[in-house]
DNA sequence: ATATACCTTAGAGTTAACTCCAAGTCAATA
DNA sequence: TATTGACTTGGAGTTAACTCTAAGGTATAT
C-alpha cells in the first residue's frame, strides 16, 4: 500500500504520515527495493490507532511510549497496561469537561432562543 | 480582587490572565488609581467562562468573537446563538471521538487484564 | 525608611504537532 | 526517450496558547 493510499483510506495527510513515522510512531513500516514506503497490515493498523489516539487528543509523547513498549514484548504487558490506564483517567476527565461544556451551552442556547422568540423581553444578559 | 486572588479562585497562572485580559478576552477590568487590576464580578464571570470553554477545548480565536459580538449588545444575539450552536456541534463530535476511544481502552485493558492473569497464554498481541 | 512581597509592562521564548519546501529519485506512459 | 506524477529526504517554517524575563512601580510590616 502506498502513502497516498494510506493517506486517503484514514484520512490522514502524507506530511503527517511521515512526521510520525520519523518519530517513531509507526514501526517498521516496509519498502520496496527503491525506498519506497509499502504499507503492510501491521503498519495500517498501526496508523489507525495513532490517528484514534490522537483524535482523542493524547500525546505523541505517551504514545511513544506506548510504542517503544510494545516493541519491547511481553515484559512490558504490564507496564503498557498501567499506562493505559493513566491515559483513560484522563480522558475521563476530558469527557466530564466536554459533557459539563455541552450541559452549559444548551442552557445558553435555550436562554438566546427565548430572546430571540420574544420571551424574556425584560432579560439582563449575564456572561 | 487581586489578581492573585482570582488565580487562586478559578486555578489559573497571573501570566494566563493577563494574556487572556491583553488579547481582549477578559473585557473591562477595573483597575485601583495606581493601575492594579481589581477585577469585579463581572470580570470573574468571565474568567471563569472562558476558563469552562477552553477547558473543553475551545479555540480562543472563537471565544474572541463571541466577547466581540457579547460587547455589541442586544443586535448580536442571532450571530451569538449561531456561534454557539457551531462550538456545540464541535464538542459533540469530540465527545463522540472521545467516548470512542475510552471504550476501545477498556477492551485493550480487559486484554492486558487477561493476559495478566495467566488466560490467554496463547494469545498473540494485536496492536 | 527600608525590606519584602506583589503588582505592572513589553516583548521574547517555549512547546506540541504538524506543515511546507527544495532538491532529487523512480515508474509509467506518450 | 522525454515528460509527468508520485515518491523520497532533511530541515526550515507555522500556529496556538501560553510562559518567561527584565525592568520597574506599589503597598505594607518592622
Amino acid at each position: 500500500m502506498t502513502i497516498a493510499e494510506v493517506c486517503k483510506k484514514y484520512d490522514i495527510t502524507a506530511d503527517t504520515v511521515r512526521y510520525y513515522e520519523k518519530i517513531g510512531l509507526i514501526p517498521d513500516v516496509p519498502r520496496t527495493k527503491s525506498g519506497i514506503r509499502d504499507f503492510d497490515e501491521t503498519s495500517c493498523r498501526w496508523i489507525e490507532f495513532i490517528k484514534c489516539m490522537r483524535n482523542a487528543g493524547m500525546e505523541i509523547e505517551i504514545l511513544l511510549e506506548y510504542v517503544k513498549l510494545f516493541k519491547k514484548g511481553k515484559s512490558t504487558v504490564q507496564e503498557r497496561k498501567s499506562l493505559l490506564e493513566e491515559q483513560k483517567q484522563k480522558l475521563v476527565e476530558k469527557q466530564k469537561n466536554i459533557n459539563a461544556t455541552i450541559e452549559r451551552l444548551d442552557y445558553k442556547l435555550e436562554l438566546y432562543n427565548e430572546i430571540i422568540l420574544g420571551k424574556r423581553k425584560d432579560f439582563t444578559e449575564t456572561i
